[in-house]
DNA sequence: CTTGGAAAGTCAACAAGGCTGACGTAAATT
DNA sequence: AATTTACGTCAGCCTTGTTGACTTTCCAAG
């Protein structure tokens, strides 16, 4: 199985340990891609999981609990408990939707926004540094890889919030 | 701090939105890098925990627990749990080192290496297609950035790797 | 040869963050 | 009026990470 000579390999770099490698790469990056965030957040009483309703209640502000549940991919009872905290320490407000009034619709409050911030900034300090690092060329690739990766439903989330999101 | 006008952003394309859509790609494309094997692996009585284990003692055979727990990034503690269930399920075998005894080097069994090799199919195919997907020059770029994204100690360990594995 | 330190294993307890199942309430829809 | 939808919550479980303490084995250096 390593025995596949070049042909494959020169026009599309598929041998099993290029592959191999891809996967390696995966794994240690999202250690360094999480690593400052989690340095911040283990000072307080959150989590990744904090985190990640943060940012995207921030990239969407009104979106609804049912949205975010559908981008995060958790169940209500998991989001609930990190989105309870949340409201409970002054985080993130809820507004009761006027058209449905069963909808919640989340925002940061002030105090949200900094600690947000604070948790984007060092994540984008460390994504710019690998972009400069890496050239204009190689962020062309990186996002067309990682999005070939993505589970359709996955990338269809992810494409909805580049369009709003800009 | 939106107010930067351009320059910047033509040479390196570094506006906060573009770093974002970075993040918001390694979010949703890891998500998809994960999901196949877990399938699999849901229907045993394993998690991601021990597939880690397994991928890395099947890339360097014989290497030691300590050398695990230093790619891993993980405790003794932790480590030990995965590896006991390994080894009694006999996925997993050891042996002392000739040199020095106090080391243990691990090995995957027949039934580890057949495990291994679903799992590691699984994660190639959605690579693979990835790849394709994506093009020869995004490879390029995919792993120059996940590289230049890793922390320094993450970075050797990656190198590491790449060395003997090949 | 003794002693110090390194490699490994283990016990106990705990926390974060997933999960399922069941149930309740308010509001929209049919 | 009945059903469905959106949300919240209680209770309990699992995986996988953590700290701390302790032991055994073994290498290496004094």
């Amino acid at each position: 199985m390593a025995e596949n000579s070049t042909g494959d390999e020169s026009l599309l770099f598929l041998t099993d340990e290029q592959l191999r490698k891809g996967i390696e790469a995966m794994f240690f990056a999202y250690r360094g891609f999480t690593a400052d965030p989690d340095r911040i957040l283990e000072t307080m009483d959150y989590g990744r999981a904090h985190h990640r309703a943060m940012h995207f209640i921030h990239r969407s502000p009104g979106t609804t609990v049912s949205n975010l549940l559908a981008i995060l991919g958790v169940t209500k009872q998991s989001l609930n408990r990190v989105l309870r905290t949340l409201l409970d320490q002054g985080l993130v407000r809820l507004e009761k939707g006027r058209a449905d009034q069963r909808e919640r619709h989340l925002f940061l409050t002030e105090h949200g926004l900094v600690l947000e911030r604070a948790l984007s900034d060092a994540q984008r300090a460390r994504m710019r540094s690998a972009y400069r690092a890496a050239g204009p060329q190689a962020v062309q690739g990186f996002r067309a890889v990682l999005e070939a990766m993505m589970d359709p439903e996955q990338r269809r989330q992810y494409q909805r919030l580049r369009e709003g999101g800009s």
